[in-house]
RNA sequence: CGGGGUGUGGUGUAACGGCUAACAUGCUUGUUUUGGGUACAAGUGACUCCGGGUUCGAAUCCCGGCUCCCCGACCA
């Protein structure tokens, strides 16, 4: 798109009610506003890149069979009183509201019950098993205390998937599927190398868990990892049996910040056996069905990463979530010059290549400025400058690297990685 | 929820209890400039968070509330 259309403007300072790298740097560089602690809404920039990370996540739970459906946000009271959740003193971070008609109800911070409750309609027999679901969708969290910008905010983005499976087999088939399915999101998100899946305490209603971290100086989690041997083990359950039982010591391990970007629980069947999900198995007896939990914060993974991948001038997106792969660039009253970057710009997108065009009129020094503060892969820089030194100017944001391209080869230049 | 801070044009900051609340930035207009937020000029923009109190006089002091940030607690 063409920059002189984009309604958001960047600004040099951060609001002073923002400490968070992560949210500063959104701020500034215009992908989101904040509309109260712990709330922020998503700016066109901002909804393409969760749009890319929801895709890079869609498509990895759909080839493990997951199918993709959107609950509601809005939950009754009755579902969450038949397994003891929805008392204050047991969930805290409820959001409840009052109809009109009379009776309360509740805003989802997480869906178990209420997808169990649905699927006591379509669930009957073990033939119907198993069943994955999953869906993207703001969920409600009453914090005490939202910090760190975009990490613990009481409304966010979250990709829940909920496995219904016939038997205990089948359900650990199921998650370790899950875990291999996660590993390659984290990856495609380019955080796969400082993301480690760490075994942690289940609370009081899961035998246990599992939780993938992600090393982030803004994290709220510690744990001890060693890369070689590929462990990580949580805070929580750091002690001398579950180093023996891992077989690793005290000094192989290194101690780092981390950032929960995902979880996933195993409830066994006490979850459907509390709320009636049976199905009949072969010789026609009732058996309660095993439900798993599986969350990916899509909107922390947002703050993560801006958190993580950026510099004193800015954002520095990985490719496969930045808004627009390249930034193109263009200045001087050359009219020339300008075609021949109008001209590159539809050549870009005709080519599919998602562009932001900097058609503005304003000095380079600010074009250039915010084409590293927004932080696209590439930035592309159509000038008489660059015309004499043999092209078009391409700079990697991430390395700095400049190469100077013939315009007629730079499609061919990008799609060449 | 305990503790500590904070609140002034859109944004960032300043102002002893005392002149018309100042400066920068942004925005508008004009000239200028075009490889790192160019320069100049003229404009625009504030019930100083809300409510009470003290005082001849409050952005400033006092009380209450709210807000946002940080530490802790919590985190299914």
């Amino acid at each position: 798109m063409k920059q002189s259309e984009l309604f958001t403007k960047t600004r040099k300072e951060a609001p002073a009610d923002e400490t968070s790298k992560n949210a500063e740097l959104l701020i500034r560089a215009g992908y989101i506003h904040k509309e109260m602690a712990g709330v922020y809404d998503l700016l066109p920039l901002g909804v393409k890149v969760v749009e890319n990370i929801k895709e890079i996540v869609r498509q990895e739970m759909n080839a493990i069979g997951g199918q993709e459906l959107m609950m509601s946000s809005l939950q009754s009271k009755d579902i969450w009183t038949t397994t003891q959740r929805w008392d204050d003193d047991v969930v805290d971070v409820w959001f409840k509201s009052e109809l009109k008609a009379g009776g309360e109800i509740g805003f989802g911070w997480s869906h178990e019950e209420p997808i169990t409750e649905m699927m006591k309609n379509h669930l009957s027999s073990y033939k119907d098993l198993p069943v994955y679901v999953y869906q993207f969708q703001n969920k409600f969290r009453n914090e005490l205390r939202a910090k760190s910008g975009m990490m613990r905010g009481r409304e966010f983005v979250m990709k829940d998937m909920y496995s219904f499976s016939l038997d205990a087999e089948q359900h650990e088939a199921f998650y370790q599927k899950t875990i291999d399915a996660y590993h390659r999101c984290y990856r495609r998100l380019g955080i796969g190398n400082d993301t480690f899946v760490t075994f942690a305490t289940g609370g009081a209603f899961t035998e246990f868990s599992h939780e993938f971290q992600t090393i982030c100086e803004a994290g709220e989690d510690e744990i001890y990892i060693n890369r070689e041997k590929g462990i990580a083990l949580n805070q929580e359950v750091y002690n001398e049996k579950t180093l023996k039982d891992l077989d690793v010591a005290e000094n192989e391990l290194e101690k780092v910040r981390t950032a929960e970007v995902g979880n996933i629980f195993n409830f066994g069947t006490r979850k459907c056996e509390e709320m009636d999900l049976y199905v009949n198995d072969e010789a026609g007896n009732r058996i309660p069905v095993h439900l798993g939990s599986y969350g990916i914060g899509v909107t922390r993974i947002m703050g993560v990463i801006a958190e993580k991948f950026s510099d004193d001038k800015g954002i520095v997106w990985p490719e496969e979530i930045a808004p627009f792969t390249v930034h193109l660039v263009t200045f001087g009253k050359n009219e020339n010059i300008f075609r021949e970057a109008e001209n590159l710009y539809h050549d870009l997108k005709n080519a599919g290549i998602e562009v932001l065009f900097d058609d503005r009129d304003i000095g380079p020094g600010q074009k250039l400025n915010d084409a590293d503060l927004m932080g696209m892969p590439y930035r592309i820089v159509v000038s008489e400058k660059a015309a004499e030194k043999g092209g078009v100017e391409i700079t990697k944001r991430s390395t700095g690297d400049i190469e100077f391209v013939d315009p007629a080869r730079v499609i061919a230049h990008l799609t060449e990685g």
